[in-house]
DNA sequence: CATGAATGAGAATTCATTCAT
DNA sequence: GATGAATGAATTCTCATTCAT
């Protein structure tokens, strides 16, 4: 169905350009279709790559929220929330790139405006399990939960980063190890 | 002077809209300059970018260096590395947003080039520092440390981003404090 | 059925954006039938527009002849004929706004050589009056037929576009009257 | 010098074609210069439209009021503002043609409300016109002024383009006496 | 009778860059 | 040093029309 094609085509394309490099010439010719089926199924390149990363986004949920239904450890839970995120990163790099990295200044602001939207209720989501495991038990350090889950999403982010320009030097394991030990209990050995 | 000018409008114009969205005209226009002057001053609009890019790093490493260069314990040196990105980022919001949000991708390649070895540069320097303080003292965890250096910048920018949008909920203090405590200790209360 | 429906949103849509910016989509929408229909029912645009704009002649020229079947004094025949036109204009603004303002340069030669028939024809029935009220009576002056018959539309028309921009200040009656007057004695008032 | 050979070209293209039918393209085409070159001088299809109107409706007034500004008898002012009309349209059928019969539904909303404005004032200035007249003297019939500067519009209008189809029909001559006629002292043979 | 997904030729507009002055 | 008119390739988007079902 052409849908489909167009959104495959057109994550390939958004991230190996980025979003205003990325050309809805090439989108259409990767897709096989012609232009206008392009606009026939989305209204502007600004709400097809919006429903790209909305999905994105969904995705992340979704595979993150199907293991954390179950009653869980805090500890368990941020390694779940960590490996997902990993997970989706190396497995959909290119929606990955897209969805954590375009920041997309000069796009339409009604646009622009949902794509915050979703990033903002993304990072809600992980402020609420980090408030929930503060209250629970006494595992959590007293942190802003809303400025700590930002700067989860900037670790995994800016790690994956790095792992791109140099995979050959990390494992999978290695980056799941550094992150969840960056994360949960920093640089310094704690003291004792 | 003609040179200063362009590059003063340059940054705003491209932090406001992005680089690809940031035109040459409106440049020339904020710079009150004609169109022909931003080319006799910078051969192209990617290297006039690189340029901004080059200053801003040179200026934060410039700035770190400063304080680093007297022998300090490590505990002082992260805090001072954690304060001078701040203050570069509180100061020069429109820079820090193009040094570390701009990915660019769809720059012409060897100006990309460029800039990513502006970057490399910028973490291998704060990966140094971390790697002297592993030898030197017991204090840091055995984490790799170009991807710790790497998350303390992503730790940094989205601490500041979330920052950009909240402004009236945290004082800078909170800020230093948080970023501080999430990247030497993380969010585990430490065992004990 | 389909064909009135979309009849009947067709002269909504090219009324309200002229033939150029009335598409062929928005007609279907607002027929609630599906692009498909409005080719089964019109081979193509401009035939739809032809189809209208005809009727919208044919209508005209019913009505008034309705009336002047019946041997009329020629001054009677005057103002009925403007009394239809002006009814038309106020009852089907919509078509009588595309049957008389819509030029249509740039429309396909054919179907643009038939509107100009259409057009001729309706200019020579009113010519064809004066012609008659010429020779029966010693009431019109000797003008030419056809430019009078040009200038009434003219002076029919463009009294009404007016109108339709200042309704407050006029009433049925004034427009009948000022056309009247106007179209048999002019401005000037009668040397005698 | 471009600005003039664009102008040039556009009032051929728009009054062959029509607004929505006239193509930037071919302008530029006939202008001989780029594309860009358009955009360097006017900022829109729908400005230099406006600008070419606006032209011609100044060009039209100033004629006029060369020779109204001496003192002259109302039949005289009736006859020269006819006269004037007729010249436009016979020396510049193009522009004369865009000027008053492109109604031009479907263009910027700004950009219609300044030619409504500009058609507007012209009306404006003939009523004026006819209202002087009607006070001074005791020549003039109690007829609305405005509606009668429109029908004055339409009656040149319609006469006009019914001479563009039968061109070879009417001299000069017999359009201005028609029109001087029909407008003056309209159908009827006064009654005396 | 009716549908609606798909098409592709055009159209307006943008903008980095050049170059004669 | 500086200008700004001119360029033209690239880009997003529109829309009448077709056709398989």
């Amino acid at each position: 169905m052409s849908k489909d094609k167009i959104i495959r085509a057109a994550i390939e394309v958004f991230s190996e350009n980025g979003y205003h490099r990325a050309s809805m010439d090439e989108i259409a010719q990767r897709a096989q279709v012609a232009k206008g089926t392009l606009y026939y199924n989305f209204p502007s390149k600004s709400q097809l790559f919006k429903t790209i990363v909305k999905a994105g986004y969904e995705d992340i949920i979704r595979r993150t929220e199907a293991d954390l239904n179950a009653p869980l450890p805090m500890e368990e839970m941020i390694l779940q929330v960590i490996r997902h995120h990993l997970d989706f990163f190396l497995e959909s790099q290119h929606i990955a790139h897209i969805v954590f990295n375009e920041i997309s200044n000069g796009i339409e602001k009604d646009v622009l405006d949902e794509l915050n939207q979703i990033r903002r209720e993304h990072l809600n989501y992980l402020a609420r399990i980090l408030k929930e495991g503060k209250c629970e038990r006494q595992l959590l350090r007293d942190l802003d939960p809303n400025l700590s889950a930002a700067s989860m999403i900037g670790t995994l982010e800016s790690t994956f980063n790095y792992y791109l320009n140099h995979q050959e030097e990390y494992s999978r394991e290695d980056l799941e190890h550094f992150v969840f030990t960056f994360i949960t209990q920093g640089l310094y050995i704690s003291f004792d």
